[in-house]
DNA sequence: GTCTATAAAGTGATAGAC
DNA sequence: GTCTATCACTTTATAGAC
């Protein structure tokens, strides 16, 4: 169903690239399969319209990313109560993992302009397929955090949200310098945005 | 120039309400001078071209704001040395003000979309334009946060943008009990942002 | 300044041959 | 599954009358 090199597979991929680049409007059906090196009408032979295939980029990678996060959560658990930058670290490290790897980089600015548009069609598909992930993380930060009353909980995670898509979708600013490996670097990136999210979530 | 009901005046206020709906390409000149109940041409007679309408459409707001950052930086250096506080104040209030007067909201999505979109042309006319604010506001910070090294502390700030313009684009959302002015509830709201701007700058 | 009419190109989608 | 050709529209932009 998505044999790497398959015309499905190379359409979602150059749609992900133009998509990022030009926005779901910018990027047309003819770019995007000459990007891929497809035919124009296997679009909608393959998957129906342009719009299905938007949502297929969405799912194809957030399918992973949320399974991730969830099967991250559910670890903490079972030997001790976990602290915030525990659950702090399940939801960003799936992200962070994602965002480098080459073209999951492209997926998260994707994700950025799909947060920007406030589109209903797609924020409801969101929400559909992914909202119990949001429930059970804000489920645990209201655990981690009594003091703060429900709105005021809703709306530090949204600013934290904001800041963390806006990051996740600017890499390449963040350099990495020479001495420091990939991997090693990758974690210090990682304990900034956490010690970052922790602090807005939890000060006074 | 721009005088209010004008052609141009009506051109620019449906601009910016279809830009924040449904994006610079999104929004066609057909259903944008539908709304300004002006003719299809008048766009090209007034602006040149769609793109330079974009322009337009930042420059007006934009003008303004960044004035008004500016003067309230200024106007806190004449007294005593500026806290954290005061410095951001001087940034947030006059954009909290502009999204809370009702088409100004509609600005600030349209700004949230400019972000999202790494478009090289409008970047550099901002960076160009605007560019000096973002300079004297950063030198203000490093004054007042010299532990943090310089890359740390261009990574926070652009955490706290992203906060920042995702907040100010999802207004609506933190609702206004009835019990509270408008006044008191804006002062609250920037309260807000402030503590959460400042503890994302300035944790350990 | 504002209008109509139209040019020139691009759009998503599909029918039908192979 | 993949191709060409094409339909039915929409897009930005402009020429030229008023």
């Amino acid at each position: 169903m998505n044999a790497p090199g398959s015309t499905r597979d190379r359409i979602l991929g150059a749609a992900e690239l133009l998509f990022a680049q030009r926005g779901f409007d910018g990027a047309s059906l003819r770019q995007l399969t000459a990007t891929a090196g497809v035919n124009l009408a296997a679009v909608n032979y393959h998957f129906g319209s342009k719009e299905k295939l938007v949502e297929e980029v969405f799912r194809r990678r957030l399918d992973a990313l949320n399974a991730n996060r969830m099967a991250a959560l559910a670890q903490l658990g079972s030997e001790h109560p976990a602290t915030l930058e525990e659950v702090l670290t399940a939801y960003i490290r799936p992200a962070l993992e994602l965002s480098h790897d080459g073209n999951g980089a492209l997926f998260m600015r994707v994700l950025a302009r799909a947060f920007a548009e406030h589109d209903d069609t797609l924020r409801r598909f969101l929400s559909e397929n992914y909202g119990h992930v949001m429930r059970q993380f804000t489920a645990e930060f209201a655990r981690l955090l009594p003091q703060l009353s429900k709105p005021e909980l809703y709306w530090r995670i949204d600013l934290v949200t904001g800041a963390l898509t806006h990051a996740m979708s600017g890499f390449g600013m963040i350099q990495r310098k020479d001495d420091v490996s990939e991997q090693a670097h990758r974690e210090q990136t990682m304990q900034h945005l956490i010690r970052f999210a922790a602090a807005g979530l939890s000060h006074p």
